[in-house]
Parts: C-alpha cells; structure tokens; sequence
DNA sequence: GTCTATAGGCAGATAGAC
DNA sequence: GTCTATCTGCCTATAGAC
C-alpha cells in the first residue's frame, strides 16, 4: 500500500539522496550541510559536489524523486480499489509513517524555508501541492457522486482543508514525538470535512 | 480585537526584536543572520550582541515576546464576550493577520526548524501550542455546554485539529500569496471540528 | 550603547592528482 | 569517481576604544 519510503536507489547518487533527505526532513534545507552528509556517508564534501555540483540542484533532485514517491504511492491507493473515506484513511497513512521516521513532509518542511529557496525549487514544491491537492478533489468528488460523502462547499476546497490540516498536524505532532496525536487529529479532519458523523 | 501585530516596543532592543522577527517569520531561524538585523537597523552587528549576547538568547527573547501578545490577543477575545464559535473566528483571523503581512506563525516556523534549535527555544515553542490548546480547549467545552456546538471526542482532540490545522493551512497558502485560500480552510476547519452545519 | 577590528570556524564550491 | 588541498565568503562572537 505504500510507497517504498527510503533507501530506494542503489549506487553512490542513491545514498546521498537517501541521507540529504533525512536531514532536509528533520533539520531543514538550511540546517544541513554537504559536510554533515559527507560525514554520514563516510566520503568527502568534493566527492558528493561530482554528484550534485550545487546545493541548489541537490535540492531539485530531493524534490523530484519524492513527489515521484507520493505519485506512485497514490497511484497504488487508486489501483487498490477502495472507497473514497478508505482512500483518505490510506493518504494520511502516509503521513503517519513519515511522523513514525521523526520527521517532517519534505515539501512541508521547504514550505517553511519557502522564502529562502531558488525558484527552481519554489516551483517544484508548488507542483507537490498541486497535485496532492488534484488528487484528494478527485476522492471527494467522487464520495459525493456515490452519495458515501456529504460536504459543503467544492471539493476543491475541502481537498485544500485536508492537504493543510494534514501538514499542519504533522509539524505540530512531530515536536512532541507523539504519533497518536497526529492521528486523532487526521481522523477528525478528514471526519469533519467530508461529512461524516 | 487584535494585539498589536508589530512594532510594539521603543528603544533599540524593541527595534531589534521586530526586525528578527519579522525575518524569522518568513525565512526561519537558521535562514537569517545577525547581520541582517544590523543592516536593517542600520547598526553592526556588534551593537546587537550588547543587547543579545547569543543568537539563542534572541531567539528566546522572540518567543517570550510572541507569546506574550498571543496571550494578551486571547485575553481580548475572552474579555469581548463573543460565543464560542465567534471566540474561534476571531482566533483564525489572528492567523489570518500573519498571513497578510506574509509571514508564518513565528512557533509554527519553529516548530520546522524544531531540531536544530536549542533546548530553551523548544520548551517555549511547546509552551505556545500548550497555552493555545488549552484555549482552544476551554472555548470548545464551553460550546459543548451551551449547546452551540456538537462534536464527537473530546474538546481536547478538537482543540488540538484546529491548532494543527490552521498552523497547516498558514504554511501551505503563505507560497502561494493567497490569503483567501486560508480562510477557506479555517473556515471548514473550524465547521468541521465542531459540528456546525 | 555603539563603534572598529578581528578572531575562529564552517559554509558552498573548485582545481587538479590519482 | 573519489581524493587532498584550497579558496572565498559569511557566520557567531569577542576585545577594547570612544
């Protein structure tokens, strides 16, 4: 059901993704260094620039391969077959195995640090929203069309409502290392938005 | 009906804090330097570690500041003797206020860059969620008891949804320059979580 | 209180040997 | 591809004059 949620690629490239990534979700694209990627990988700063000449473009490819992740994961949800209040159990699912990592949703996380980021960047964290976004109008427009969703409003909005809330219970659980609170706050969320009682 | 949103206290070291905070509200803790402030001050940056000795000692001072006017905001709201669902609107628009000056809540940011920061600034950045959902709390079972709202769970659970959904819902819209697109999600949030149809 | 000057360290990035 | 060595610049922080 879910995406593979780390160490995917092989090879050199592979590792470095897979350790800037941690980093980026638990300390922020600001509060990492190449250095401190060296240092977990055990090879030098010069050796990781031959893979990603700048930070910048580091931080492009960190953003393509995890919105890749999050496509095919909701992909998968889709050829699951589920009802749609399934399919929004299943994509906050996915949220609470990045909380269980101790960390933050990487495009989450560079929302945060938005300001400071080069505008390849921006757009790409843009996209990641945009589509998580599309997706989610999708499940609820098509829980009202089987009569399982009763809601106010367009879907539109009330996709915008869970993709926030979601975020937003992240960043506020993560800090008190407590898994539980982010659930029961999911769970109310997707409950209060799609009309369920 | 609002605290004052800046600007609040004369003398250089209140100039100071305004400046840093409004840089760590929109590029975050690690993604601003003294030097910023000192070149927005028109000062050194030596002048500044006469008035906060570490940047740590700054960042605390910002918190303590921060939560300060929140509580004086909620004090207000209380003391305007609004019903429990007016007392939740005007809590968004607080928020809302945040977004229009472009900036995130400054312990939202925090709460991102939480790993990185030392242990003072983590304890008042959890103290600001604590106080505020315990707000959020009391206003909730205070609906419940005049029967204004209905919701499932506890006021606990509820209090706790609406903090991390607005704290989301200000980090998702503040890339995408729209404050219309948060007070949407308050909006459903706030119906959502406590059973307003 | 604010300044000049500077220390000491770490950041991202490059050149060139192997 | 990975290394050693190095560059340049910015960072937080301090000393001491005014």
């Amino acid at each position: 059901m879910m995406a593979t949620p780390a160490s995917s690629e092989p090879g050199t490239r592979g590792r470095i993704l897979d350790a800037a990534e941690r980093l980026v979700q638990s300390r922020g694209f600001n509060g990492f260094s190449y250095a401190d990627v060296a240092s977990e990988l055990g090879v030098t700063k010069a050796s990781l620039h031959y893979h990603f000449p700048s930070k910048a473009e580091l931080g492009e490819a960190l953003i393509a391969r995890y919105s890749a992740r999050f496509v095919a994961a909701l992909g998968q949800i889709d050829a699951d077959g589920l009802a749609p209040a399934a399919k929004l159990a299943a994509y906050a699912a996915l949220y609470a195995q990045v909380l269980r990592e101790e960390r933050m949703c990487l495009c989450g996380m560079l929302a945060a640090e938005y300001e400071t980021l080069p505008a390849p960047m921006r757009h790409a964290i843009l996209s990641f929203f945009d589509h998580n976004q599309g997706w989610l109008r999708t499940v609820m427009e098509d829980g009202r069309a089987d009569r399982s969703m009763s809601f106010d409003g367009t879907a539109e909005d009330g996709a915008q409502t869970i993709l926030g809330g979601l975020e937003g219970a992240l960043l506020v659980a993560r800090p008190y290392h407590d898994v539980g609170r982010f659930e029961t706050a999911a769970t109310r969320l997707i409950a209060g938005v799609t009309g369920a009682r």
